[in-house]
DNA sequence: CTATTGACGACAT
DNA sequence: CATGTCGCCAATA
């Protein structure tokens, strides 16, 4: 499996997120310097090779919505709920005071 | 090099 | 609010 700089440079960012916030697919790409990269950041998330260790689950999108997760979405929503992020409706309740910029 | 694919986003309808 | 369209980007075939 050959990791790409990129992918890299994603999952190092994902570690930052502290527990029971999250963060945006293009909150992300705007850090990694690729404003417009959310998809791209998105895929390479999919391809993180220690799942629940690097907080993938805690990318979102940037409405509000779930977004996906390799492990099955339910999976997804277990972990964040476990973490005191509730869901309604497909949405983060209040996500945007979640939200976590990395400034 | 080109085409396809996808855990996205902004905007129009 | 729900859908559809189009643009974007990196990985793969």
């Amino acid at each position: 499996m050959r990791r790409t700089e990129f992918e890299i440079k994603v999952w190092a960012a994902l570690k930052k997120i502290p527990r029971g916030r999250v963060t945006t697919y293009k909150e992300l790409a705007r850090i990694l310097g690729r404003p417009k990269a959310a998809r791209a950041i998105g895929n390479a998330c999919g391809r993180n090779p220690d799942a629940p260790e690097t907080p993938c689950h805690r990318v979102i999108k940037s409405d509000g919505g779930l977004g996906g997760y390799s492990g099955g979405i339910n999976k997804k929503i277990a972990l964040l709920k476990k973490e005191g992020v509730k869901i309604l409706k497909g949405k983060v309740e209040n996500f945007k005071n979640k939200l976590y910029k990395f400034i």
